[in-house]
DNA sequence: TTTTGTTATTTGTCGCGTAGAAATACAAAA
DNA sequence: TTTTGTATTTCTACGCGACAAATAACAAAA
């Protein structure tokens, strides 16, 4: 062991690769609801992150130089608080460094503050990133189909989002393959798939906007939907959805859901399960495509 | 004039780029119905094809240089042959150069060669690419959907294209949101986008398998899909159709369309249009329905 | 047997300078 | 007025070396 490494007290520098890895286990580990002293395995949580387990290593040492999480010799890390607990949900927020530059983007996108086309050396001032930072970033929202590289220079803004009708056609599309999904020939009930899903719902349902957040209870709503389509054995159709949500979820920003709507939701989507379980796909796409429709072609909480 | 320019005889070196785009050159040319003797403005193309008139010309110079097109002082360039000239079709193959790496990777996933996940330096050997052009093609790649960047290391490859499967359920998509789109409430005929639309498919009804490539084919059908799709209003519905298209010309190699089928499609294709013209929504959803159904959940040639 | 600790190897990133491409603006010709 | 020809500016692509990070394989502990 090296001298500097002897220094318990010594203060590591932490990557926003890391904090970001370090918020993501936060996020699993409050989905999964582990609780204070339970052991965080580093394997799983790397295959689960799809990373090795390097940086999951970094981002636990981090988490325990925060307090959340304890290092024991030979043993790896458990954690030290409760997931609710202030010091957790500073680690989420820090987390989200990288997705700050997305959202403002999106944002600015969405306000009408940021042209049809833009160079990229406009939006390493703009948003103060390095290139290859920018490039993952294009990258990504070019995944989500809101950007495309033009063949000279720069980058060129789809209209899909600049539109407050955006949202709506999202719903209208959902309608069209939703329920078709589910009357798909090839549809099947993944019990393992929908366990933690249902999980969720019950949980959500339980104890609602007490304990989870927003985006995390917009999270499981995609993660119903999500999983029903999977069961379609339609790779298309899911993937067509989850690009869907990945929109929906910039949008979900603007609506402040109402307790009630949330509770509604919830139900609609436990409903679904219990249908699609007993093989009643009938009612169950004739309940999903009122689900999706009674918000006037897109509801809020997913 | 320098020195250089003005030995007529030198060769210049033409770049994949501008090969590329004297090949697109050319499929506009052909789309658009130009003959000999037609002239060939730098500045439509340049608009058309989303680059400057820079690219353009030295585009038109390199199809000069092959004898396809003549370059006259103070009035541009003219085409000097016929489009359908061994000389044309040549410079239309030159130009796929960039989609030579594309298509052997797309094929060498469809044969199972390609592993699911591959580092860039492994593809960098493989396809003997640099760096940037291989991630040009990773993030074209990316943007329809079948490989995607791993968090770490290397890209893998989405489980939508391994199956034989996939092709059909491309079809049973389009079977959702194909006539869905056409229903939508915010559906308007599009004069002005139909007009070469309708022109191409007369044309192919006309000349067939005759004068036109198998791609050029299925562009023209795609064409008459996508140019509905836009009518529905819904961004999110015309991308998604978009993404499928692109994805299901990579199938459309492995099939071989004969000249009956060939001729089915085109006069659906036109009655579609025929419908939609009229307002005959009902009608035209309902054939749409067929049209797609009728070879199995996907039909070969758009 | 499972999980953690450690190390060697491979891979991608970053910074920077240069070369070259594209956009833009403007002048000249048809 | 439209189109081509040209010059200037701006931006990107590319190569390369050093560096940082991630993986994979192996050893040790529980």
């Amino acid at each position: 062991m090296s001298q500097r490494e002897a220094d318990m007290s010594e203060i590591e520098p932490i990557s926003a690769k890391t904090m970001e890895l370090a918020g993501q286990i936060v996020e699993i580990a409050r989905s999964e609801n582990i609780g204070r002293g339970d052991r965080l395995y580093e394997h799983r949580l790397a295959n689960r992150l799809g990373v090795s387990r390097g940086p999951v290593r970094a981002a636990l040492r981090s988490l325990a130089q925060s307090g959340l999480a304890e290092a024991i010799p030979n043993k790896g890390f458990v954690l030290a608080q409760d997931l609710d607990s202030e010091i957790a949900l500073r680690a989420l927020r820090a987390g989200d460094t990288s997705e700050a530059a997305y959202l403002a983007i999106a944002n600015d996108r969405l306000t009408g503050a940021l042209p049809d086309t833009v160079s990229e050396a406009e939006l390493m001032r703009r948003y103060d990133l390095k290139r290859a930072e920018l490039l993952r970033l294009l990258d990504r929202i070019a995944s989500e189909g809101w950007v495309e590289r033009l063949r000279g220079y720069g980058w060129k803004f789809t209209q899909t989002l600049n539109s407050p009708l955006a949202y709506a056609q999202t719903g209208r599309l959902r309608m069209m393959i939703e329920p078709g999904g589910i009357l798909e020939p090839t549809f099947q009930w993944n019990a393992e798939l929908m366990g933690p899903v249902r999980e969720h719902q019950k949980r959500v349902q339980a104890d609602g906007m007490r304990v989870f957040t927003l985006s995390e209870m917009f999270r499981f709503g995609c993660e119903v939907h999500e999983a029903i389509a999977e069961c379609s054995g339609n790779a298309f159709l899911v993937e067509t959805l989850r690009r869907i949500n990945r929109v929906r979820r910039l949008f979900a920003y603007k609506f402040i859901p109402d307790l009630q709507m949330v509770e509604q939701h919830t139900r609609e989507h436990l409903q679904l399960l219990d249908l699609l379980e007993k093989g009643d796909r009938t009612e169950a796409a004739a309940l999903m495509r009122t689900h999706l429709h009674w918000s006037g072609g897109g509801d809020q909480i997913a």
